[in-house]
DNA sequence: AAAATACGTCAGCAATGTTGACTTATATTG
DNA sequence: CAATATAAGTCAACATTGCTGACGTATTTT
């Protein structure tokens, strides 16, 4: 599982370049789809984790985002205005708002899904099962072990 | 090279999510060091490709981070005002400016990617030699075609 | 001499993060 | 039941980092 050989310098820089130009190629596709619905990378996450965690609370989302609620509330706020984002009282906590897409917001999620799946779905296929083992895995060690939990498992995090 | 083989839609939302946190805890420990001199990412991006590209021009930079000239001017600015970048009139056109990092911006590019490089090794080490190529292989088809030729061979980008 | 290029600057705007303070419901706890 | 904690929302101010548009100046190319 580990080895303990070090890689050189400009491995290591290669590595560093390929993840910041990997990245913003990545999402630029997706933010340019969000443009004409007046919307942002910030409200992509948003709609991206309401889906994913269907609802799931303010909080939940919070703890997900790691940004603050009165961040968080701009984008939110518009999502629910505009009807991509239903939100409603949690009959068991009713000081808790359960928060889940709208079928307008459920078609946006497939739009932005499909647009970055794509992208990545044909890196995948021009690197090989065994090449995406390794993306993930590699991945997956770079992340924060408390956070290591949350990319994963499918586990709704309702709270 | 390739393969047909393609992912169930769960796989490839884990994907996406992994990204995601990757890149978010990648950057958060260089964005915390950043803050002790008052520079945000924006300054990091221009630090890092000054040191890997010597004397490159205004212009080159501009290229390789694709913002405008007045977004770089900010930082730009700030970092020669500060002592970090070197700009001295380019003797062969003398309409262009080559940027060189002094050995203040030298100290803080150091630490800057000794801190990300050493979480990238960390995740390499716990993840062997083969996943890391696979890593690389993956990013590399995911990043835009006419950009692929930038982020490596060394070839210093001074025009 | 005219046009193109490289650089810089001023002004304003937008997205998205931050802190701090305060309110209203609701639930939990002593 | 009263006190406290939690969930959510809101208002205000500010920082970073993108953007566009409009100019000005020096230098090189045509």
């Amino acid at each position: 599982m580990s080895t303990d050989q070090t890689l050189s310098e400009e491995d290591l820089r290669q590595a560093l370049e390929l993840l910041f130009f990997a990245y913003r190629d990545f999402t630029g596709e997706a933010d340019t789809l969000l443009e004409d619905f007046g919307f942002g990378r910030a409200h992509h996450r948003v709609i991206y984790f309401v889906n994913r965690n269907p609802s799931i609370s303010v909080n939940g989302l919070l703890r997900i985002l790691k940004i603050t609620k009165q961040s968080l509330s701009r984008v939110l706020g518009q999502l629910v205005r505009e009807g991509f984002i239903d939100q409603k009282t949690d009959s068991h906590d009713r000081r808790r708002r359960t928060l889940t897409l709208t079928d307008k917001g459920i078609e946006l999620e497939s739009r932005l899904t499909k647009c970055q799946g794509v992208r990545m779905q044909q890196a995948f296929a021009a690197s090989g099962e065994n090449a995406v083992q390794g993306f993930k895995k590699v991945l997956s060690e770079m992340i924060n072990a408390e956070d290591r939990k949350r990319y994963t498992g499918g586990a709704p995090h309702t709270d």
